[in-house]
RNA sequence: CGGGGCGUAGCUCAGUUUGGUAGAGCGCACGGUUCGGGACCGUGAGGUCGCACGUUCAAAUCGUGUCGCCCCGACCA
């Protein structure tokens, strides 16, 4: 390719509107250009990207048994219906209608679908396991698309549905797709790790999100320090190791300390758990933090230690709901007869009380008293106020021990990459997609879903790899392997010799770029290492007159003299470096 | 959806307080000088100032509405 017939507007500047790295570079080395809000055009360049992860996961899936096809975007709203998801997946879904008003929706996920295709086509054990994919674009009406390619609206996605018989087939090939993960992961020149996660919306037991660990990462994943343990989760998913036992307290923190009397204390305008631990001089484990949540089920009462924070993901699952919201202060004003500040679980009428493990073990604990400007002394559990429900509610933070080993929790934070589902029965259940096994009985198929953000991949991957001059691709995805540039484009045997060392690489399959702007040195440079070529070919006079060029590495800036005949031996073309 | 901010040339931004002829740098076109890390000189093209309505002799500037975009929060594969 030609630089002067390369379509790749690079920018001199930051676009203002991109904050984050990978928004910046991409639309900056000329890959991306926005048409709206989460909405983006991929240039050449880009769509180069593209095509090779695309060529890496169609390779991977194939390898691991998938079948590839293609789903349409637009999908009826009857399934949606017959899934129950139309209601439940709420104003994320870009609903549309036909001339005739049938309600339509741009598929944001093919669960439905697929499983449609299933229940007609497949019958019988014979035809399990079943693995089908595709790789399609996506729509999400985000309330909030941000960073880029990182939260778009519209987005390219593998997505991959395991179809078998049994758990025991669920297990087999979601292995396979683990497996296969990793390696596609590895082969996009990523450092991928994978954690536990919650299911959210697609629903399912057990599942892994595949994390990209970068800074500008929206998920917070915490792990254990101990190399050996392994153990690495999603905060939201991560579970706190502290068990409430029936003995109660005694067990906690060796405290052999007299539950003494209930005590009413005047705490004028005292709200925040600072003000408290300051204006009693308590340390906050000994505060009892109750946060008034409001759900489809009524208003709960969630308890949880002065020092900790609540995980909301965790109180809802616990609670069986779709919704938990924070209470506004008209309703606690309500409930509790007092300003937000004030709320107890102590006499507090008319909500469930549900307490995180660790408050249960607080003694002589200080509380709300459900009334303005006063709190209470000596708060104990089970003698003062009695939980409905013992959860653990905490989000789990770096320090707190590891659920496996006890050893401290690290914390970092991630871009999710992938995911991966046991859906189990849920969606075959609900859509009746059955198969009938060795004896003519019967059964719901287990399946399983896989997901791979394509075009989050691409940003991520600038994410992780790039310095202050731009991006630095592996040779696995680079739009282009290498970039020859004649220092001088005036001086025709620099031309000459670019040119001749343009058609040797083509001739042997090397994928490059000629930059034959009529541009300054200093501009070709500059564009190279933004764009973020992974080998640069300088053609230049001193060089020229040595019969030597120079061949330097964008990843570890390294240099050396070759004759054009011993470039392509010293192109090392190895994927992911 | 709550809070905040911004819409002026392809890009980054001044100008809006105090109403009166549309600005700069970069980019782009042409000519010249340069030529190994975003050169310089000259000439030039390019804007219904997001959109609508209103106030006014006169609106980028004031008012109302509306649309879009960005950030924080809530939410999310």
């Amino acid at each position: 390719m030609r630089a002067t017939q390369l379509l790749a507007p690079t920018l001199r500047e930051n676009p203002a509107e991109a904050e984050i790295t990978s928004h910046q570079l991409l639309v900056r080395a000329g890959f991306i250009r926005k048409v709206a809000a989460g909405i983006y055009t991929y240039l050449p360049l880009a769509w180069q990207v593209i095509k090779k992860i695309i060529k890496i996961v169609r390779e991977e899936m194939d390898r691991a048994g998938g079948q590839e096809i293609l789903m349409p975007i637009i999908q009826p709203a009857e399934i949606w219906h017959e899934s129950g998801r139309w209601e439940v997946y709420g104003p994320e879904l870009f609903r549309l209608q036909d001339r005739h008003n049938r309600d339509f929706c741009l598929g944001p996920t093919h669960e439905e679908i697929i499983t449609d295709l299933i229940r007609n086509e497949v019958n019988s054990y014979r035809q399990l396991p079943l693995c089908l994919y595709q790789i399609q674009n996506k729509y999400r009406d985000e309330k909030r698309p941000r960073f880029g390619l990182m939260r778009g609206r519209e987005f390219i996605m593998k997505d991959l549905y395991s179809f078998d018989r049994d758990e025991a087939g669920l297990e087999n090939s979601y292995q396979k797709m683990f497996q296969a993960y990793l390696r596609i992961f590895k082969r996009c020149g990523l450092q991928v790790f994978p954690v536990e996660a919650e299911a959210g919306a697609i629903g399912g037991k057990d599942t892994h999100e595949f994390m990209v660990l970068a800074e500008t990462g929206e998920a917070t994943i915490v792990f254990c320090s101990r190399q050996s343990c392994g153990y690495a989760s999603n905060v939201e998913k991560a579970a706190s190791p502290v068990q409430y036992s029936a003995q109660g307290r005694a067990s906690y923190a060796g405290d052999s300390e007299e539950l003494l009397p209930l005590k009413e204390v005047y705490t004028p305008n005292i709200r925040t758990v600072e003000e408290i631990t300051a204006f009693l001089n308590v340390p906050a484990q000994r505060l009892i933090k109750s946060l008034l949540y409001e759900t489809e089920k009524g208003i709960v009462a969630a308890l949880i230690r002065g020092d900790r924070e609540l995980n909301e993901v965790k109180l809802q699952k616990v609670l069986d709901v779709q919704r938990v919201e924070l209470a506004g202060a008209e309703t606690v004003e309500r409930i509790t007869k007092a300003g937000v500040g004030f709320t107890g679980p102590v006499n507090l009428e008319g909500v469930q009380l549900i307490a995180d493990p660790e408050v249960m073990a607080v003694k002589n604990a200080v509380s709300g008293a459900n009334k303005n400007d006063t709190h209470l002394v000596n708060v104990n559990a089970e003698r003062d106020f009695k939980p409905g429900l013992i959860a653990d509610l905490r989000l789990v933070k770096a320090g707190d021990p590891c659920p496996d080993c006890l050893f401290p929790l690290k914390e970092a934070k991630g871009i999710e990459v992938g995911q991966t589902f046991k859906l189990g029965e849920k969606y075959s259940r609900t859509l009746g997609a059955n198969y009938l096994d060795e004896n003519g009985r019967q059964k719901p198929l287990v399946m399983g879903c896989y997901g791979i953000g394509i075009t989050r991949t691409m940003a991520a991957v600038v994410e992780q790899r790039h310095d202050e001059n731009g991006i630095i691709w592996p040779v696995s995805i680079a739009p282009f392997h290498a970039v020859i540039i004649p220092v001088n484009q005036k001086d025709n045997r620099q031309v000459d010799i670019a040119e001749s060392i343009y058609n040797l690489l083509q001739s042997t399959g090397i994928e490059v770029v000629l930059d034959d702007r009529p541009e300054r040195a200093g501009v070709k440079f500059k564009d190279a290492d933004l764009i973020g070529y992974p080998w640069r070919i300088v053609v230049g006079n001193k060089a020229v007159e040595k019969g030597k060029v120079e061949l330097r590495n964008r990843a570890t800036k390294e240099e050396g003299l070759f004759s054009p005949e011993e470039i392509v031996g010293a192109l090392n073309l190895t994927p992911y470096t």
